[in-house]
DNA sequence: ATTATCTATAGATCTATAGATAATGC
DNA sequence: ATTATCTATAGATCTATAGATAATGC
């Protein structure tokens, strides 16, 4: 038997046996030889369903950004904490997967993410909030974001683990006393900055009438 | 002649061949037998300089953040200005090398950093910030600035480019017309970003004492 | 004796393609 | 005829080491 009865792998089951395997063994045994034997076919068969390697990897990279979920919009028009909870979502799908930082890394799927920010522009202006300001909420929310991936590449510890590693309190005192008296874990500062940063803007020092 | 007159190659010599090559012909083209052959020399030549190629990454990506000046301590105690011209500063020299991103997200050089965060809390210290803020300070400002790696890796492009890629008038109208009431060039929206993120840590919306 | 190079190569990958084969479904 | 697999393999890398060799500097 050559051609069996039911196909033995599909687009999906060669995407869901990549990402286990990356979860799992790292970075480093993502290849193809390697997703084939996990899947108990030939290499070859992958190129049945795939033509490269890199369109492999950028429906891995989708598929794991399809894993944060986008908020119903606010009913109460509180755009702020819709944010907030969007950005937490994004975080927390980026470190479900986290050995696959580099993936997103080099193939962060774009046309994926401009649908969820149309929706994103639309909920700020039904909010009133001025569309000289959308870009750069968008922007700065994307960057804080984003900045998890880089994150879940230094600590490849624990999530909610040391915000600064490497530090001596011999050779940095300042340092030491700050992160001693810092009251937040990651997760917390993380919630917390997204909230400073968009009060920040909507105080207005950002306003385009304050642009030098 | 085996053993030369004067030293062919030095390390510092390796690591500047390795940087000029990535910015010229993109990360694919970094391996010590290429590295070697620009050097005219042979590839176990390297390895008498470096113990393998990860140390010579690393040595890579501590040179690309040491291009990044950090100003003098400011005089007037407006640290604000001073942490906006620090994150600036950061952003260029990873700009400067965006061929090099994968290597910076890969191998970010935590030693190399961790002494200018020492004299980034004794300066918040010297203004009266409190220590409780100087994590979350810290924290944000790097996140905002690394981000910048990961649009050097998306924008492949120009470095003042497009913001958002993909957008189409139809299909994100929106979207478009946000992009098009946006004042600010990408190097604006950084720097406008990390001020209003200091002036919203400050507002105290994200002080302690606000702590759910 | 040590240093800085070389030649040669083991060994381990990987990506991708050519061409064969048998089941499927029109 | 098309689909989904297989075997086999070309071809291109890479990383790293062993061992030789000649210049250097004590």
């Amino acid at each position: 038997m050559v051609r069996p009865r039911k196909p033995l792998i599909t687009r999906d089951s060669i995407i869901a046996a990549s990402i286990e395997m990356i979860d799992g063994d790292g970075i480093d045994s993502f290849s193809l030889p390697r997703v084939a034997k996990q899947l108990n076919v030939s290499t070859s068969s992958l190129y049945h369903h795939f033509s490269d390697r890199r369109e492999l990897m950028a429906e891995v990279a989708k598929e794991i950004m399809r894993g944060a979920r986008v908020p119903a919009a606010p009913a109460d028009g509180d755009w702020m904490e819709w944010f907030v909870q969007l950005s937490l979502n994004y975080r927390e799908a980026i470190l479900r997967h986290a050995n696959a930082a580099l993936i997103l890394v080099e193939l962060l799927p774009r046309d994926v993410l401009t649908s969820t920010y149309e929706k994103c522009a639309r909920i700020l202006s039904d909010c009133g909030v001025a569309p000289a300001l959308h870009v750069i909420i968008l922007d700065g929310l994307e960057k804080l974001s984003f900045a998890t991936i880089l994150s879940s590449l230094a600590n490849a510890s624990a999530a909610d683990g040391d915000i600064f590693p490497n530090v001596d309190a011999e050779r940095h005192p300042v340092l030491s006393t700050a992160l001693s008296s810092n009251p937040w874990s990651a997760t917390e500062l993380f919630e917390v900055t997204i909230r400073s940063f968009l009060s920040g803007v909507m105080a207005g020092s950002a306003h385009p009438a304050a642009h030098e």
